[in-house]
DNA sequence: TGCCTTATCATCCAACTGGATGAATTCATA
DNA sequence: TATGAATTCATCCAGTTGGATGATAAGGCA
């Protein structure tokens, strides 16, 4: 039976050798780029490819389909993500700060998150629109468990009256999209106010906006 | 000398058939469609064409080429927007609103724009990214204009103390932010959380929110 | 060193892409 | 209703796409 699969490593068992490990990492930091840049449909596997220093046949090898491999650029991503998230908690945890200084330091963290991988959002969004198999993959696979916990954290933070009683929905939309679509959006913020959302300065005032504005 | 251009209207020229406007309307309703969804170069020009009933060849025919035609829509769109926006602004004029509810009033119209023409969004962000001279031309051509309206608006708000003193580029990314996002990812929300960002009640609750968040 | 698995490369293919063109049809108006 | 321009349709083309495959190279271990 034709599984119609190479008989490569694919995405399930880790590779054996350390320089098909490297090629494939750098694939999908290529892929996650070249996603991000131009959706699904718009990304062209031989243009990854050759971001990552290797041919689209490499593609294949690792990864079975371009399906597959957005799969495996996704996960990654979130595993960052949470990585990220996790360590700022960690720092949270050691400064033992109140939970108001709690929150303007995870939306500090979440804030620079956002500038250093727009690209997170930008996949997420691409594929919000169509709505494919692969958007509700990675909505259960991910995103759910990300939304709980924030859920969490929101819940507290309105009991203690430091966030207003607003829908748990509109919150979380809310502030992902005011930390994310600066960033998303650079470029047109570069051209139409001459600012530049991508230095130090810039992504500390607006996470303090962000913290100003649900909190005052 | 060849002008690689057919002898049709394009979209200088106003056709001159009744027929030949409706199918032009089509095609552009269409395109910004499937340009939302899959962004330029993931948008397929026999896909716009069979979602408006016709054939690519007549995009060829009314616009060009598919970069013509991106322009095409776009400019349309700005133009809905501008006239949507008009339209909010004459009915606060007439109710001789105060400034704090004019505020709100605006909050509510452009909260019901992103619902119902969630493209505008979609469009916008997908080609940020790649940064192409189509985007230049979008920011320039309409972006900056719309901007300096809101900066006026944003500026005589934080002088009646009605909005925080945080700088211009943070206020408008993190508003149009938190007003775009739940319909840019009403798909994500619907599956992650069951909820339906596209009720008037939910429309109507998310703009509450966000003068709530902006004004309190 | 020799052997076998893992990894890479060069190349092929059918389907699809944006664009091009000439023939056929539709329409306003004389 | 006859005419010529405006519009639409059927079809072609060269380039690109995701996917497939057999040959080749590299690595680990006997």
């Amino acid at each position: 039976m034709n599984t119609n699969r190479p008989k490569g490593p694919l995405s399930r068992q880790p590779p054996v050798q350390v320089r098909s490990q490297e090629t494939r990492l750098r694939i999908l930091d290529s892929a996650r780029k070249v996603f991000a840049e131009c959706g699904f449909a718009g990304a062209n596997v031989r243009e990854i490819a050759q971001n990552a220093g290797t041919t689209h046949a490499m593609i294949r090898y690792h990864f079975g389909t371009k399906d597959e491999l957005w799969r495996e650029a996704v996960k990654g991503m979130f595993e960052s993500f949470r990585q990220f998230l996790a360590k700022a908690q960690q720092r949270a945890d050691d400064e033992q700060l109140d939970l108001r200084e709690r929150y303007r330091s995870m939306i500090r963290a979440y804030t620079r998150y956002c500038a250093e991988h727009p690209e997170h959002a930008r996949i997420t969004i691409m594929e919000s629109i169509s709505g494919s198999e692969r958007f509700d993959w990675m909505v259960n696979e991910f995103v759910k468990a990300d939304h709980a916990v924030v859920r969490r954290a929101f819940d507290e933070l309105v009991l203690h009256k430091i966030l207003p009683p607003i829908s748990f929905a509109s919150y979380i939309y809310a502030y992902v999209g005011m930390a994310q679509l600066p960033f998303v959006l650079a470029k047109e913020a570069k051209v139409a106010l001459d600012y530049d959302f991508h230095t130090d300065e810039a992504i500390h005032q607006h996470a303090d906006a962000i913290f100003q504005i649900w909190t005052r």
